[in-house]
DNA sequence: GCCGTTTTCGGCCCGACTGTTTTCAGTCG
């Protein structure tokens, strides 16, 4: 198995964890974090550039050592540097920096007062009351050690970011009625539109006298109150998740929103033009002069903050740094896509295998959409758990298409398949009836488990076939469930532009697959993307927005993407 | 350990809350 980017990144994190609970210089333990950073940021893999004779130190904030260190550890897997480290603290260590509370200092306290050294010890001192003994340590500490112990073995998993929508729709509406209550925002990764998140932030403008505070911590839903001050406030809700809510004055709202919106390592980058520039950039603003005599010179608005450090407004789906701070400076920031420029779903079922809803309902809904067409793609014969077409079903099909369409006017029911590509790369239904379609969807929805060498050629073989047009859920992974499958997706782009074929962002919010980075990298590549829902009912085809946020997560435009095409233009990507 | 239009040394983002203190260190975001 070759080294890949995520292997690097890890080993840096690592390293940073052991080097801080060692008491090493703290800019030292943010240069790992921040080149884990970088090499977990790069589309291309790190191992192929050292073989192109590409000069990492070239990369941000990896020099002359780091890029010695990424050398050693394609080369041979680890680091001298980090065995040696090893012997001085023990790397189970670094497990406990994942209990809330527990930072490096008081690691390495536990570590060296109590000879801590794995969460299983933390529990036994805890639950034998010793670690209130230590000092700095003390009763309340050492409860919340405990239920954090049990929290971090419940579920360490962040939240879907549909499942936290669910969630903090209604909260919000609850805080909006409050008295004095004016603006209601949530930021964070949420506002950022990741696929998951950790925990909400939420930001509220009030009048003084406002109780949100004491309403916020006592929602219904909340189960421990972690924090509350005038400002801040943290719960937890039953379901796990973790929201802070900020109480911000309104002369602050647009830095409060900027800042609390992150990600954190852009507003880093960010800040330091800000320092370049001689201004001090924090929540409440940007800030001219020194202390005594500050001036405030922005802060109200977002488009305020950015343009104080000669930025134009970044669409907090971007802010990343990745790319996206350079761009914005040189006026090369992409448009992107939104929600209403689809016309149309390119990937549905209906009750003829799994889907929930007939044909004529899930097409009643596309139209309510406002969309032009939808695509009735089935399972072929493969999937016999969701009752997949064989060759006669899909014929029969077909002719059910064309009779509804006569009925439809103007609204164009497309006719394609979800087929699968089985395990020797060969397509589940004959030629001769995929070509009777407007065009396929190939899907892998079996041997998960094959090496990347195998699972690639096997998609490849599979487009070696001319009616091969979109490729379905290109990584097969389910967020929390299951891990993309071993793949080249470098390799399966490149032969995906030399033959027109379309990869397929499906808008599951489960799936969200390709997700950002690989979207970023069809972008480069000139690959076009299909958005789509993968409906299994008329309600499934309200998923289309959870792909829109990480088409522009992934910074696609509307050209990028071919179901904003009216159909006619659509097809010609088919070539049939 | 990285970085450089105050450039090879000396910086490196910044503020709120908590618990354990008795003025602040540690942690978090």
């Amino acid at each position: 198995m070759p080294i890949q980017n995520t292997d690097i990144s890890r080993i840096f994190n690592y390293i940073a964890d052991l080097l801080e609970i060692s008491g090493a210089n703290a800019f030292r333990v943010r240069a790992y974090r921040n080149a884990a950073r970088t090499v977990e940021d790069q589309s291309r893999s790190i191992v192929k550039m050292l073989e192109n004779d590409e000069d990492l130190a070239e990369l941000p904030d990896i020099g002359k050592d780091l890029a010695g260190k990424i050398a050693e550890i394609a080369e041979t897997g680890t680091l001298e540097m980090l065995d040696e480290l090893e012997q001085e603290v023990p790397g189970e260590l670094s497990k406990l920096l994942e209990i809330e509370q527990l930072g490096p200092k008081r690691v390495a306290a536990l570590y060296h007062e109590l000879d801590i050294e794995s969460l299983e010890d933390l529990k036994k001192a805890a639950e034998s009351e010793k670690i209130r003994e230590l000092e700095g340590f003390g009763k309340k500490t050492e409860q919340k050690i405990l239920k954090e112990l049990k929290r971090v073995q419940d579920s360490s998993r962040r939240t879907k970011l549909a499942d936290a929508e669910q969630i903090v729709i209604p909260l919000c509406e609850y805080l909006k009625k409050i008295d004095g209550v004016k603006q209601v925002t949530v930021a964070g990764s949420y506002r950022r539109r990741r696929e998951t998140v950790g925990d909400l932030d939420i930001l509220v403008t009030c009048k003084k006298d406002s109780p949100v505070m004491e309403r916020f911590t006592s929602y219904e839903d909340v189960t421990e109150v972690i924090a509350q001050g005038k400002t801040k406030s943290s719960i937890r809700l039953r379901s796990g998740l973790q929201v802070d809510l900020r109480v911000v004055p309104e002369v602050s709202y647009g830095a409060a929103l900027y800042y609390f919106t992150g990600s954190k390592t852009h507003n880093v980058a960010v800040r330091k033009i800000a320092v370049k520039k001689n201004l001090k950039m924090n929540e409440y603003g940007v800030f001219k002069g020194q202390k005594d005599d500050e001036e405030r010179i922005a802060g109200s608005d977002e488009e305020e903050v950015f343009a104080s450090v000669g930025l134009v407004f970044i669409p907090p789906e971007l802010r990343e740094n990745r790319g996206e701070i350079e761009a914005a400076q040189k006026g090369k920031l992409p448009t992107l896509i939104e929600r209403d420029d689809i016309r149309g779903d390119l990937h549905a079922h209906t009750h003829a295998t799994d889907g929930r809803a007939s044909l004529q309902e899930m097409v009643e809904a596309a139209r309510s959409l406002g969309y032009s067409y939808l695509a009735i793609t089935e399972h072929s014969q493969a999937v016999t758990v969701a009752k997949g077409l064989n060759r006669k079903r899909l014929e029969k099909q077909i002719e059910e298409i064309d009779k509804l369409t006569d009925e439809y006017g103007g609204f164009r029911i497309l006719k394609g398949i979800e087929v699968d590509i089985l395990k020797d790369g060969s397509l589940d239904l004959p030629d001769e009836v995929l070509k009777k379609l407007d065009f396929t969807i190939c899907s892998v929805h079996s041997y998960f488990n094959l090496s990347a060498d195998k699972q690639t050629e096997r998609i490849l073989r599979a487009m070696d076939n001319p009616c091969f047009n979109i490729l379905g859920h290109p990584s097969g992974r389910l967020i929390n469930e299951r891990e993309a499958y071993s793949l080249n997706m470098e390799k399966i782009m490149e032969e995906a532009k030399e033959r027109g074929i379309i990869l397929e962002l499906n808008a599951h919010p489960d799936r969200l697959d390709l997700n950002d980075h690989d979207c970023r990298m069809a972008k480069d590549m000139g690959i076009k993307i299909a958005i789509n829902t993968d409906a299994h009912s008329t309600d499934g085809l309200n998923h289309m927005k959870y792909g829109i946020y990480q088409a522009r997560r992934g910074w696609l435009s509307k050209d990028d993407v071919i179901n904003t095409r009216r159909v006619a233009d659509l097809l010609k990507f088919f070539n049939r």
